[in-house]
DNA sequence: TAAAAATACTCCATAGGTATTTTAT
DNA sequence: ATAAAATACCTATGGAGTATTTTTA
């Protein structure tokens, strides 16, 4: 038995239609109705009523639902637990932080420390979806720190009292189109009021809440034509001439230099944010006590303010960008999270 | 995750063998590596410590030892709980029965209910492994009905004064062994005291309790070449000229007419055994009452005594038999079990 | 040195995708 | 007629077996 047949069946008890929860669950509706089926012949008998529209939930799939959630409940405290434990013992920092932060700022950011404090164990924690999410893990107490992007126009629900935070940087998220053969941008806003291809963030991310104010004080006419909440995934979009998007500017600089990209609108346009990490107010574990302290000492010395270059190296997702972008936009994120 | 993950889990915390618990879970040393360390990458952990010599257990194991086999549990009865709800509304007949008498006995006993009452719906318990796992599962309360043999050599552990049972039928089970050109036995016991190529039950079955008293009163020279718990197992590996086992007579009525095997020694070294069903003494389901009736009715009637032949058809554990008999013989059991 | 665990390699089962058919409103 | 679920078919992934290497006592 597979756990993703009891979320199968928890979504599916949830919409009363497969090809809602398919999507939901990232998969075709003719997979998650054999899952359905594999889940009944293992339990031997129905869970659904299929002989109506919509679909109905039987009295067996009734009294099976609120198990199905307690085992998955089950199954997930006690994996955080062993975590627990071992993080404890392994002296592992976990950090709560955004897609793009964890491939431009961080791994510079740990050298750093790791150059004052020496090797250390770092792990991410499970979901860094969305802005709210990653605030609600460190609310939760399931990571050390979170290293985010932050602006006063984007509420940051963390309450003062029990989080402090050390401002650590800063980025900008720019314009970008490629560059036509004129080395100007093929995407732009355009005097004839032609609405530009917008290639824009899923509602759950910070550059998502930026830009929608943003074009609420500064209207300009725009189609979007691709939604992905992570700004790799934008990017790839952007280079393969789909559009324009606004990507912080770190994920970027060498197809800036280069030419290969260029700021489809003047500076004004660009949108800042600060990269800050957060923790608890309260004394936490040594491990996470020495790192924080090691900040402390590297900001008195002088942090660089300008913003790092990613990690070289394709990402394995992006090939599945621009191999298969059509359908499967936006099931990215799914990719990257753990598999149950 | 898959549910055999973590039986496999528990498994290897108990033995602290890859090896035996290999074998207990019946697939190679090097899948349930794997599985483990599929397991361990899922957690983000390790739970053995492998540098040593019997590997032992990491702290974090000890944590999630008891998780894992809460997890199963709760899924054991959470399916067990859906279950019991539909063989309720749906009227379903479960039966526990040893694995001959579901091939031999089975079919034809239903479809003469089912003349007098109409179409039904049975099913068989999970694990019709052993003969006192049967028992068990009645003693439960896990089945309506227990199909067993009986005889009086072989205790059965069920209370008389919770449990009532009546009398259906009667098998027997032959010594055989294929015949030789001579339409004699190939194997079987001889007068120059060499040791017959023995083909026998596992310890748990019926059978292997009823020869294990007979060769206590009558010592014969003999070797096991092979084991297999059930019975079609064991006639597969005799039709294959391997030796000479006691098989239910009702399973090779058709060979032995034909020739194809023969008795290997006269009737006094045959089995006999009585074929019962066993219910609760206090009144249960309405469907199950009216079978009981059914069955008191027939027997008034004259039930023929003779055994039946079996169902037709190959099975299709039988081929696996005879392609791989090697080194699998006593994985078999596990073939006809649901898989978690 | 011997037993056990990990690994390399191959094969096959099966899960999932696409396209199509069936079914229900 | 249309939308949704089931099915047929195909492909690719990965799980399991065999054989081998590595490791530990």
């Amino acid at each position: 038995m597979e756990l993703k047949w009891l979320e199968d069946f928890v979504s599916l008890s949830t919409t009363l239609s497969f090809s809602r929860s398919a999507r939901e669950r990232n998969v075709t509706q003719s997979a998650l109705s054999r899952r359905i089926r594999q889940l009944e012949s293992w339990l031997g008998l129905s869970l659904f009523d299929r002989s109506s529209y919509p679909i109905g939930i039987t009295e067996e799939g009734k009294i099976f639902l609120p198990r199905a959630r307690e085992i998955l409940k089950l199954v997930q405290t006690s994996r955080q637990e062993a975590r627990q434990q071992h993080d404890d013992t392994a002296e592992v920092l976990v950090f709560a932080t955004l897609n793009t932060l964890s491939l431009t700022y961080f791994p510079g950011f740990v050298r750093r420390i790791e150059e004052r404090l020496g090797s250390l164990k770092t792990r991410f924690c499970d979901q860094y979806s969305s802005y709210d999410g990653n605030v609600a893990v460190l609310n939760q107490g399931e990571c050390d720190f979170l290293l985010t992007y932050a602006h006063e126009t984007v509420p940051l629900l963390l309450d003062p009292a029990r989080f402090i935070y050390r401002r650590l940087g800063s980025e900008r998220a720019i314009p970008v189109s490629i560059a036509g053969a004129d080395g100007r941008p093929v995407h732009a806003f355009r005097p004839t009021g032609e609405p530009v291809r917008m290639l824009s963030y899923g509602s759950g991310s910070f550059f998502a809440r930026r830009l929608a104010k943003l074009f609420a004080d500064r209207p300009a006419p725009r189609v979007t034509v691709y939604e992905n909440p992570m700004s790799v995934g934008l990017k790839a979009m952007v280079l393969a001439g789909r559009g324009m998007a606004w990507i912080p500017e770190s994920l970027i600089t060498e197809e800036l230099r280069s030419g290969l990209l260029v700021p489809t609108a003047d500076p004004s346009w660009e949108l800042t944010a600060e990269i800050r990490l957060y923790r608890a107010a309260t004394p936490s574990r040594p491990g996470a006590e020495r790192f924080w302290a090691a900040i402390d000492e590297n900001m008195s010395l002088g942090v660089p303010d300008a913003p790092e270059r990613p990690m070289p190296g394709r990402l394995s997702y992006a090939r599945r960008v621009t191999t298969n972008a059509g359908d499967r936009k936006l099931r990215l994120a799914a990719a990257s999270m753990p598999a149950s």
